[in-house]
DNA sequence: GCCGTTTTCGGCCCGACTGTTTTCAGTCG
């Protein structure tokens, strides 16, 4: 369920965007999007503060804990609404865009009254902006492709709002009287990085009151169609929902044609009928007779069809059913299974909490093992020495088994530089656990410099890990171009593990590279690069996406016990 | 607007890159 932290987060965010359009002092948008930030990486849920209580979250001033407190207490935030008022929401949207800004957004807001993302395509299309100052063919352009990255994601919803939706909406629906079964199916059960709408499943004996709870419910903007067995409506945030009510014996068969995928889908039927059966959304039937032969459980349906269950996250029609069908179906690696997590952030750097918080949080999490790997001092802005994370390297070392005997392994996200080059000489980094190294700029390479640079990097003895190692951010920013063939390649070579980086905004690598790299046999690391105490809750997406990329235990390394993390985080020179 | 082991005022991650405004503004990480 979503906490009132990430509604008070969009909100700050809102207005610090509303402020750099406006033109207002850049550093009073900067502090507010700090703010954002904090609050929504703060663990404890802030409707339970008061404004007293807000001002211990760093970067919450008087001035801020009051508006927040204001927001908590009347649902408005009076200044937000003053802005608004100001700007037309569309505005807002234009910055979205990669490549355009607060200030080019305001000028093509003044100078030619455009709102709105699709105003500006039109615009461009026209070719309105010529006498634009500031707007050359070049930055035409790039605003074009932009807008052409957000419309390809655009009309899909980030995977844990649309998680947080659905789970809200079951939780709803699971209490009207009558509810036997409820659950969300469809792509969000498949757990894709993005989501199109929602599929909300009932199993009842009459539907009514669930179609009358669904329209009713808060999140409910717009009511698309209600009928007897299905209701669609539409969220505030414009996220479709359908719901389909469903007799309670129908259940298995009903989960099992809503999740889909559609190709998945299509294989099932197939087996079907080649064994004189028919499957549809209400149970699998003998063609002849019509009688139902299964249809409570998914268990049953996919055992009548000669399979075994298959978890959702497989279901993509990418050589499963094959699999299912000679038994080799992947045990895919789960939640459970991750004993540490190895990339994640302190305040040190560009994290919001303190060592020793992560530190607590992770032990709370039952992790045997949890390795500190702070930014590195090429990335300038977080003016890394080496005096800083020796210091920190004797804080983890005290820390060190003293939190539910959880082991600890200090080490660095150094970063990988044009030539494939890492922040400190070999002596320095030989006296870390572990290091990630990951790409954080020039982004533009030619494939073969790119290539030529990630390989280097894998071949540095003491690099374990690639961090995020495309380096997209879905929907904002493609990753970079390179063979991954031969890094794929380099990094089995060299024992060096590729990152499943569980951020929702990156799932890097996503699933289709997961599965071309195990190919070659190299190891993963699932990490959630925790920035904040609640980010460590963002494994869950990782693993989801390592199971869309068939990972099972053997192929990440943090599933192992630290014995063989070791061996496998090997430094030369020692034994 | 926030913050303080130099500071209650005067800083604020700071440098790279890009395109275009021929000396710099805007965007990004």
């Amino acid at each position: 369920m979503a906490r009132r932290n990430e509604e008070v987060e969009a909100l700050l965010r809102e207005y610090a965007d509303l402020v750099a359009i406006t033109g207002g002092d850049a550093f009073k948008a900067r502090a507010y999007e700090k703010a954002a930030r904090a609050i929504g990486g703060y663990p404890a849920d802030v409707s339970a503060l008061d404004a007293e209580g807000l001002r211990e979250i760093p970067n919450v001033g008087r001035s801020i804990a009051e508006k927040v407190a204001e927001y908590l207490r009347t649902g408005r935030m009076a200044v937000v609404e003053e802005r608004r008022a100001m700007i037309p929401a569309g505005v807002r949207e234009l910055i979205s865009i990669p490549a355009l800004g607060p200030k080019k957004a305001l000028r093509l807001y003044e100078d030619l009254h455009i709102s709105s993302v699709d105003e500006l395509a039109a615009a461009i299309e026209a070719d309105a902006l010529a006498d634009l100052k500031g707007f050359g063919e070049k930055t035409q352009e790039n605003i074009r492709h932009g807008i052409e990255l957000l419309r390809r994601a655009g009309a899909r919803v980030p995977l844990p709002s649309a998680l947080d939706t659905a789970e809200e909406i079951v939780a709803e629906l699971s209490g009207v009287t009558g509810c036997r079964r409820c659950a969300y199916a469809g792509s969000l059960r498949r757990m894709r990085e993005t989501v199109g709408d929602l599929d909300v499943l009932v199993a009842a004996e009459r539907s009514a009151r669930f179609m009358e709870a669904l329209c009713e419910l808060p999140v409910t903007a717009e009511v698309v169609a209600r009928g007897t067995k299905k209701t669609s409506v539409r969220t505030g945030k414009g996220l479709q929902v359908d719901l389909r009510v469903v007799p309670p014996e129908s259940w298995g068969a009903a989960m099992q044609y809503f999740t889909g995928s559609k190709a998945h889908n299509i294989r099932t039927r197939t087996i079907a009928v080649h064994l004189g059966l028919k499957l549809s959304e209400y149970g699998l039937f003998d063609a002849e007779s019509g009688e139902s032969v299964a249809s409570r459980t998914e268990d049953e349906v996919y055992a009548r069809l000669g399979l075994p269950w298959i978890p959702p996250t497989l279901r993509e029609d990418r050589g499963e059913i094959e699999a299912a069908l000679r038994g080799e179906l992947p045990e895919v690696v789960t939640e459970r299974d991750v004993r540490g997590d190895l990339h994640t952030h302190t305040d040190l750097t560009d994290g919001l909490a303190s060592l020793e918080a992560m530190v607590e949080a992770a032990a709370e999490r039952g992790y045997a093992y949890y390795a500190v790997t702070d930014h590195a001092p090429d990335l300038y802005m977080q003016r890394m020495t080496e005096e800083k994370i020796l210091a920190q390297r004797e804080r983890v070392r005290e820390l060190d088994g003293t939190r539910r005997r959880m082991r600890l392994l200090h080490g660095t996200e150094l970063n990988i530089g044009p030539e494939g080059e890492v922040d400190w000489p070999a002596e320095f980094l030989a006296g870390f656990d572990l290091c990630v190294a990951s790409l954080h700029s020039h982004f533009d390479l030619s494939r073969e410099a790119m290539t030529r640079r990630l390989v280097r990097a894998c071949e540095n003895p003491y690099v374990d890990v690639i961090g995020h190692p495309t380096t997209r951010l879905i929907g904002r920013r493609p990753g970079v171009d390179a063979d991954w063939d031969e890094v794929f390649a380099a990094c089995a070579r060299t024992g060096t593990a590729l990152e499943v980086n569980s951020q929702p905004d990156r799932l890097d690598l996503r699933d289709e590279d997961i599965l071309r790299a195990k190919a070659y046999g190299v190891k993963f690391a699932v990490n959630t690069d925790a920035h904040a105490v609640p980010h460590l809750g963002q494994l869950r997406y990782g693993v989801a996406t390592a199971q869309r990329g068939w990972l099972t235990r053997d192929d990440v390394v943090n599933t192992w016990p630290l014995t063989r993390l070791r061996r496998f985080l090997r430094r030369p020179g020692r034994s």
